[in-house]
DNA sequence: TACATTTGCTAACGCTGTTAGGAAACATAA
DNA sequence: TTATGTTTCCTAACAGCGTTAGCAAATGTA
């Protein structure tokens, strides 16, 4: 029988267009403006609908979060496989983080914030394995072809996504064009020093 | 005449005792839960009160924020001031920053965000300023004694900054630990890899 | 046709920040 | 001392928020 797959399929579409709404929210007034009200108007549902769809308002954000670490890892991986040298790839992937925090602003925010992500939405985000594997790769190959073989991979991850995030987060408050010459200048500075640290 | 001089003791009495009661409310409850009927009930008066000494709830908010600022800035200078080397100061400094944000979770918040801080307020916040200056000192007087008197001071501050931004609001959302040894380890390795950079 | 289930609504609760309007307390001047 | 103007501070309310309860209609099942 049909009828069961049927309204799998349309209770999908109003999840789906539950996301699409809120998104356009988001993208014309910003994340505070968006309510569970204004989305059940642009669906044209009542509000409570929501809520056989997503526990809570929170749930929906930590969905966008989980979207947006998935395309952000789509990103990396594809400027990653344009090279084959570690010291490229890690170039690459900082150059690609940053593009796409930028040109999508809406996404980081809700990944990185909107008042610091606490413990628990942090360890129930799958994607963030993906990425940390991603980069540690790059960088356990790199250790492997220096002359100090010891060291600490995760280390340098945290060293790595710290200095990227930072970077982010305080031009993100500063202005909002994007990147100007000085700050792809101390990204510029940050992945040679970087680099050139582990190369030793 | 001293009884105007009462009036504003006394209006400025009850502007502490807002402030002082918010920062309880804040320490016990989180931010998220500060509210201004909260505020009321714990200053005795009604709600409407506090806009006789704030404009809104976010007025409030920029008062602990530059309030934030003043207190790193001077812990910072204590730091700074314990050593002579500018070396010896970059370490001082990062590791005065890095204290301040872990003991004063709640100040480092609201300075950094609950919510990406705007464009606006950043350029409000003179503190900023005495903030930069006390940093860009020492980087200037590093440079000086550098092989590359070129070194740009400003991209230098920048990337200093958003080094230890990073590695702090990465750290603040995974564990509420304080410092461990991993990221200890980061924050040396960062600084070392900073000086050494500059050093040429 | 009768029953059970799902669907989606209205209404409401208890919050939020904020504003309007009036009453009481106060300071000033006749 | 009494009258006038001013400040202080309250209650009540508005418009919005996330969320829940409960009921009515539509739908699927037998």
């Amino acid at each position: 029988m049909g009828i069961t797959e049927r309204k799998i399929r349309q209770k999908e579409e109003v999840r789906a267009s539950i996301l699409l709404a809120s998104w356009k929210i988001v993208e014309k007034e910003g994340w505070q403006a968006l309510s569970l009200r204004k989305i059940a108007e642009a669906i044209e549902y009542s509000a409570p609908v929501i809520y056989d769809h997503f526990a809570n308002k929170e749930a929906i954000l930590f969905e966008f979060t989980r979207q947006g670490f998935q395309r952000l890892n789509k990103e990396l991986s594809v400027a990653k496989k344009a090279f084959s040298s570690p010291e490229q790839q890690l170039i690459a992937i900082a150059d690609a983080y940053w593009e796409f925090a930028f040109s999508n602003k809406e996404y980081y925010q809700v990944m990185y914030g909107l008042g610091m992500p606490t413990c628990e939405t942090v360890k129930q985000i799958s994607e963030l394995n993906s990425f940390s594997e991603l980069i540690l790769d790059t960088i356990r190959n790199l250790i492997a072809a220096s002359k100090n073989l010891a060291t600490d991979p995760f280390l340098k991850l945290h060293t790595y996504w710290s200095m990227l995030h930072g970077l982010i987060s305080i031009n993100m408050m500063g202005k909002d064009n994007g990147k100007d010459e000085l700050t792809a200048m101390v990204l510029k500075d940050f992945i040679t020093g970087f680099i050139s640290g582990i190369k030793g």
